[in-house]
RNA sequence: GCCAGGAUAGCUCAGCGGUAGAGCAGCUCACUCGUAAUGAGCAGGUCGUGGGUUCAAUUCCCACUUCUGGCUCCA
């Protein structure tokens, strides 16, 4: 028996997953060649190709891939049917005696479902398939061993640590090189590459790993990013707050934060026989403030936003660059209002987010909904409510979007949001969160035009996420090419001989007089090497000048994109880029 | 935290038992140039930290710190 049914009229994606799948089992197979005592454990497809787990006898090197590889081309020539078998689960268990991950699976599958395994040459696997009918449909050029990494079985970090092997394949030997190509350019466009080359950032261990130092030219994106959220946050109805970084045991006993996330907090400091903790999230503080003062149900909605620096103890071995750190700056906001205002403001905020998000030039947006776990706090009837304003706002917002049932946190439904950045990588950002717990811990209340106290809805929100990690983002999403409008220089000035120097620096004040962030290239070395360097840090004009500028007024406009425009006046140019800037154009 | 692999000049990397090398960047000098690197010279490192083995350690061994790729988790 194989999977032969109309294997030509697959779709692409049902072709490349066969694919996959059968060239994890074929890597299984040169695996075993090269170990025979080797323990097989799990080889799925994953997106863009496969692994598969080993219990090996020892760790493999990279020599091993190669090894590796080379049995599987040869696997791959002799071109092995794949054979399907269906079989009993004692048959199975015999089958399977010296494979203990195998036996696990095997009692993990429902009594009742089939049980199947598929052969190829001498390779028999525990599997659901499908497959291909023929290792003659993995090209053998089509495939590559990417790496190796450590892997819990199951996931789990109390299990055994397997070694996983990363591959990929595709269809075509085109399409592996268009894939590899792929990765060379989310290589080169690596925010910790570029945030050194580009001079954006630093971290220091000395000083403590996952803390991010923002260089003069990081500052300026930030403080662009910051400028432009503040007027929105404005313009959209919130007020700033600021509030410490630290607080006594108290607030994070009321929070229950002592309780259920000690673990992702910095440890206490103490100080006049009491203990101080670093903020792990900036809600307690807020309501705080909230509970300064009577609230009537006319002062409500509250919409209280904060870029709120918090700190959050991350394992070692997870701390990446931006992405992953241990002190972070939240674009936080909550949103306290009355149950009856639940569904406009839902809508409000999703809305500006996906507004916000836009104007970076993030478009592709997808919505996760997460609604109530079995464990959790909260009427049913304002789970309802909130996972209903929800919906509707994903959906009158016309975003595509999928439920997560039971995924929500214990304290509320939430909606993520993830977009998609310039290589098709998902990043979820935006985050917008009920919370049931903290009202009722720290007993909010407003009070309602009936005269009676009532619990307000309070909601979390963020829309950039971080801005650490919205900063990480955004340079792999324009691999550094910003456009002018967050550009750390928007423009440098050029002059083509040192003779020209005078110029240069008239250019460069007409243009800072207007605000744009200008520099100009005085330095001892050559107009050529000046462009190159500009080129490099990818200022998006470069503004050559020259005996024939001067004489006119004017200046010869180097795009970082290659393009010129020559002989333009200095007013026009100062206009011109001005214009650029206030519309939020890429150049 | 766990598995694996790294850590050598500001950056990218070579050297792998006889106490260090290149390119770029930096500095100095010369050159004064029209859209992606002008040339020459100089300077720069207790080879991540601490132990051990050895006549001798950047090199071999151990521990630690930290980075990278994953696992897990997440803004």
């Amino acid at each position: 028996m194989s999977d032969a049914a109309d294997t030509g009229k697959l779709s692409r994606e049902d072709r490349l997953y066969r694919i996959r799948h059968s060239t994890a089992h074929v890597m299984a197979e040169a695996v075993l060649r090269e170990f025979p005592e080797a323990k097989i454990a799990i080889g799925p497809p994953i997106e863009n190709g496969f692994y598969y787990d080993f219990d090996l006898p020892r760790s493999l090197t990279p020599d091993d891939l190669e090894k590796i590889e080379a049995h599987m081309r040869d696997i791959v020539a002799e071109k092995h049917p794949f054979e399907k078998t269906v079989i009993s689960r004692d048959e199975a268990r015999s089958q399977f005696s010296n494979q203990p991950y195998k036996l696990e699976l095997l009692d993990a599958i429902p009594e009742g479902e089939e049980v199947s395994l598929y052969t190829v040459d001498s390779f028999v696997d525990l599997c659901r398939g499908p497959h291909v009918e023929n290792t003659k449909e993995i090209h053998a050029k089509a495939f590559r061993l990417l790496n190796i990494a450590g892997a819990y079985w199951r996931g789990d970090e109390k299990r055994p640590m397997l070694q996983r092997i990363y591959g990929t394949a595709w269809e075509s030997p085109k399409e592996l090189r268009a894939h590899l190509d792929h990765l060379a350019e989310v290589e080169k466009r690596d925010h910790r590459k570029l945030g050194r080359e580009l001079d954006l950032y630093s971290t220091h261990e000395e000083a403590g790993s996952g803390l991010i130092y923002w260089h003069p030219k990081g500052a300026r994106i930030r403080l662009a990013i910051e400028e432009y959220w503040r007027k929105q946050h404005a313009a959209g109805g919130y007020e700033i707050l600021y509030t410490p970084h630290v607080g006594k045991s108290w607030l994070w006993e009321t929070s229950g934060h002592l309780d259920f996330y000690s673990e992702g907090m910095y440890p206490s400091m103490e100080m006049d026989n009491a203990e101080y903790y670093a903020k792990p999230m900036n809600c307690p503080f807020h309501i705080l403030i909230y509970k300064t003062s009577m609230r009537s149900y006319r002062e409500l909605p509250l919409r209280w936003a904060e870029l709120g620096t918090v700190y959050r103890y991350e394992r070692s071995g997870v701390l990446h660059g931006l992405l992953r750190v241990r002190g972070f700056t939240q674009d936080d906001a909550h949103i306290f209002c009355a149950p009856s205002q639940v569904e406009d403001e839902i809508h409000t905020v999703l809305k500006f987010s996906l507004d916000m998000l836009g104007a970076f030039g993030f478009t592709d947006i997808k919505a996760y909904l997460a609604t109530r776990p079995e464990k959790s706090v909260g009427e049913e009837k304002d789970w309802n409510t909130a996972i209903e304003s929800l919906r509707k706002a994903v959906e009158a917002a016309g975003l595509a979007y999928e439920v997560d049932e039971g995924g929500g946190a214990f304290y509320g439904p939430k909606i993520d949001l993830k977009l998609k950045d310039a290589l098709g990588r998902e990043w979820q950002m935006s985050t917008v969160q009920f919370d049931f717990n903290l009202p009722e811990r720290f007993d909010m209340t407003f009070v309602d035009s009936d005269g009676r106290e009532k619990r307000p809805f309070m909601v979390h929100r963020a829309l950039l996420g971080s801005l650490e990690r919205f900063f990480g983002v955004l340079i792999e999403h324009y691999g550094g090419a910003f456009p002018v409008w967050l550009a750390p220089v928007q423009a440098v000035v050029i002059p083509v001989a040192p003779a020209f120097d005078e110029y240069a620096r008239t250019v460069k004040n007409a243009l800072a007089e207007t605000g744009i962030r200008v520099d100009a290239d005085l330095r001892d070395s050559r107009m050529n090497a000046k462009i190159r360097d500009a080129q490099h840090q990818k200022i998006p004009y470069m503004l050559v000048v020259g005996g024939r500028e001067e004489d006119e007024r004017a200046v010869s406009i180097r795009m970082r994109t290659g393009d010129k425009k020559d002989g333009i006046a200095l007013d026009e140019a100062v206009a011109f880029i001005g214009e650029k800037i206030r519309k939020r154009e890429d150049i």
